[in-house]
DNA sequence: GTCTAATATTTAGACATCCTAAATATTAGA
DNA sequence: TCTAATATTTAGGATGTCTAAATATTAGAC
């Protein structure tokens, strides 16, 4: 018995942990942690935004998300205003000090990919790229599919 | 500009995150967290072997070994027994109801993931573990590779 | 118009996980 | 035999996560 499936559970474990190296290879060069990363990259990439939107974003808890953010802007990589129009609301950014410094580490992490793929050819990258895209096509395409059915 | 390594480093958090989607479907199934859940298989596939062993296996500190070991034996999972022949040495071995535990959430795995992915036709499925193969066969050529540098 | 229900955030308390450094016990080797 | 190395545990601290409760504000029913 040795469909698709029973393969992809049994490679998980691997997978999970050759990415661990892959991440592994981002904290080494950062001085967040890469859970922080996140959160500034995605507060980056979505732009001025409340807790809530961020939370649902990072699919954590709001409370999780408030102490995260806490985190960051202790220091100094987000700043927290009040949203006018809802005084319930806060509106949460990405400050300019956050914003180089993840410039600083989009750049230190394609270095440190440099360094482990170099190895490889030009066509054994090209795989895994071409892999990985495959994954992620495939994988979201199942999550939504699992996610309209509820 | 426009490498494989730039295309990796953008697909990685999305990777990532997809990935979250497949762990939090094991999590469901599961009275273990899942580094507890990978350091019991870690240790019912690895065999008898010490607490150092385990740590190296994990990747973590053997202190974090130590306490994750306590929180599996507390649950009745894992047994300690001091080694004979080198009493600094304990052996640590998955109980009976560990192995049956480690059995069953297997089987849910499986069912978890039948439900992911039958919307995904056969090929497709194929595709997808074809990609994790893939990934998983260059990633670890890469971690190599840079071990041997070190 | 007022009062209740919904919404947005924070705080409190609890765990799991991880780390480094220090303590303990035992073994190996000069 | 005494010191250095090895194996494990304990102590203390940080992050990250959760649920439940507290606060503040807004919206909606009547």
């Amino acid at each position: 018995m040795s469909t698709p499936i029973h393969t992809i559970a049994q490679l998980y474990p691997r997978l999970k942990r050759a990415m661990g190296h892959l991440r592994g290879a981002v904290d080494e060069t950062m001085d967040l942690t890469y859970n922080q990363y996140k959160a500034l990259l995605t507060l980056s990439d979505i732009g001025p935004c409340t807790l809530n939107a961020l939370s649902r974003e990072l699919e954590i808890a709001t409370s999780s998300a408030s102490q995260m953010v806490d985190r960051l802007v202790a220091m100094g990589l987000v700043e927290r205003t009040p949203a006018d129009g809802d005084r319930r609301s806060i509106v949460l950014i990405a400050s300019p000090e956050g914003e180089g410094l993840l410039e600083k580490v989009k750049e230190e992490i394609l270095r440190r990919y440099q360094d482990l793929f170099h190895h490889l050819g030009s066509a054994e990258q090209a795989n895994l790229a071409g892999a990985i895209h495959t994954l992620v096509r495939i994988l979201e395409k199942a999550i939504h599919g699992e996610e309209r059915e509820k």
